[in-house]
DNA sequence: AAATTATTTCCATTTAATGGAAATCGTGAT
DNA sequence: ATCACGATTTCCATTAAATGGAAATAATTT
């Protein structure tokens, strides 16, 4: 029997609950007690137990009638709590509103998670046929104009380790298949200040972005557009990243923060 | 001293974990270690390895140059399931703008949390003077537009209940003072199918909300448009509300609802 | 009605959380 | 620079609190 080792500075209770908590959140309609217990690897007692501490508290809930646990509001009040102190989402969002007008295509705001990039903030266009993702969901570093322009707005250093433990999964045939070709890439957006992505997420797809710094030089977002193809017209790309880049530079004034290499 | 008994079904690592979370997002620009210790009555050391326990899954962080405590992005990516999970705030969204268009004020979506309303959507309309409440904040049932409509969608018995633990704060000096004129207003809301929010909460702003049901004729959601009296005037009210009432009606057709009383 | 599966309760066992104390770090004053 | 004070972090003996197996109960299915 391989014996689970605790962590140091972990505590075990409160893992196995977070570990729930999301297990259950990933799950989107809801799943039963046993799923939970099997898909975790504990005893359904526990899984109770913990669940119904949840529960007590809001962070879970369960539907009487199909015994489906899912996500609780208190999860979503706790939560929102982090747009709160990040000020930026809100100062950025008249400026996302006019690259929406300007542009005419759906923009968003990302942040770096560990080494996935987070959309935390969202400007629809009025299109028919147009770009949503999901506040939260979570796009790889590589295969996205925000995680590029994430990349190169690190160094070289920083970037590779970032990228350290990531395996390039296809998904497109555009779609970068190495570190030494994404960044080559990286070097070309640094000078540019704005990264695109050519399909490279998804076919039919075009992306561009731009980053937002504070006021240590560091850049704390990232703003994107997404568009179509067809309207997001390759040879318009470079006018669209300039504009994309004068939006995120004037965020970046929004907050008091300063770019990179003004020198 | 005193025993603190750990009550039944409860896990106190867990619990303490929580309070803490709770703690540090309602503090928004963040705590220090000693200052949750302190306002959580517990000893540096256990503060300091159940935040850290939480930080290490990103569900708080640390402002490494200043010690302060926040909510973590984590903790909003997995809050943010619970919206996933009801289709009916994505559903509702369209309909939220056409109403802000009609009216031109900022549109929300509030749900019954306990005994008191809590936003979880919201369309913000582009006047420069317009209300925005941050998603997951909460009102009063007895004070706002959402809450009485809450109440006029329950039975008398069951709002009575809801009721019972409720001590009526005054907001403004047109917030109800007592149960009976409370309920009184709820009968008129019912047969309206709208209520009203005059000035109760906040002086100069104006609410009215209806009622998003389900198929089991439950009402699940309140749709309301909030702005202040200098737009939304008095003798519009009637009008609006019909407006507001058509509109959550529609959200009610477009999610397989039906409404309560349809002889 | 019986069988099967899922949930909940119970409780003896022992692990894992606890918090006091001491060490370390950080900051600002002298 | 040195000292002092407060905050943070580490350490570890103690024991309370979490654990999970088993049994009871409830909910489905056959």
């Amino acid at each position: 029997m391989t014996e689970k080792v605790i962590g140091k500075g972990q505590v075990q209770s409160l893992t196995r609950a977070f570990s729930l908590l999301e297990c259950v959140a990933d799950a989107g309609i809801g799943l039963n007690l046993s799923q939970v217990a099997a898909k975790m690897d504990l005893a359904p007692s526990t899984v109770h137990r913990l669940l119904n501490a949840m529960k007590d508290r809001g962070y879970v809930e369960v539907d009487p009638a199909t015994g489906l646990w899912s996500v609780g509001l208190q999860a979503f009040r706790v939560g929102n709590g982090y747009l709160q102190k990040r000020d930026f989402v809100t100062q950025a969002r008249p400026y996302m509103k006019k690259l929406v007008a300007e542009v005419g295509e759906t923009t968003s705001l990302a942040v770096l998670d560990g080494d996935q990039m987070t959309f935390i903030a969202q400007v629809e266009c009025r299109e028919v046929m147009r770009m949503s993702v999901p506040l939260g969901n979570r796009v790889t570093l590589y295969a996205s104009a925000v995680g590029k322009m994430q990349l190169a707005a690190l160094s070289d250093a920083e970037a590779v380790d970032l990228m350290k433990d990531i395996s390039f999964a296809p998904l497109t045939e555009r779609t970068h298949a190495s570190l030494p070709g994404l960044l080559a890439e990286v070097q070309d957006i640094r000078r540019k200040g704005f990264a695109v992505d050519e399909q490279e997420q998804s076919l039919g797809m075009r992306c561009v972005a731009a980053a937002i710094y504070n006021e240590h030089h560091e850049a704390v977002a990232f703003l994107t557009i997404a568009g179509p193809t067809v309207r997001l017209k390759q040879k318009n790309l470079n006018t669209i990243g300039k504009t994309v880049r004068a939006l995120a530079d004037e965020v970046t004034g929004a907050i008091g923060g300063r770019e990179k290499d003004e020198t």
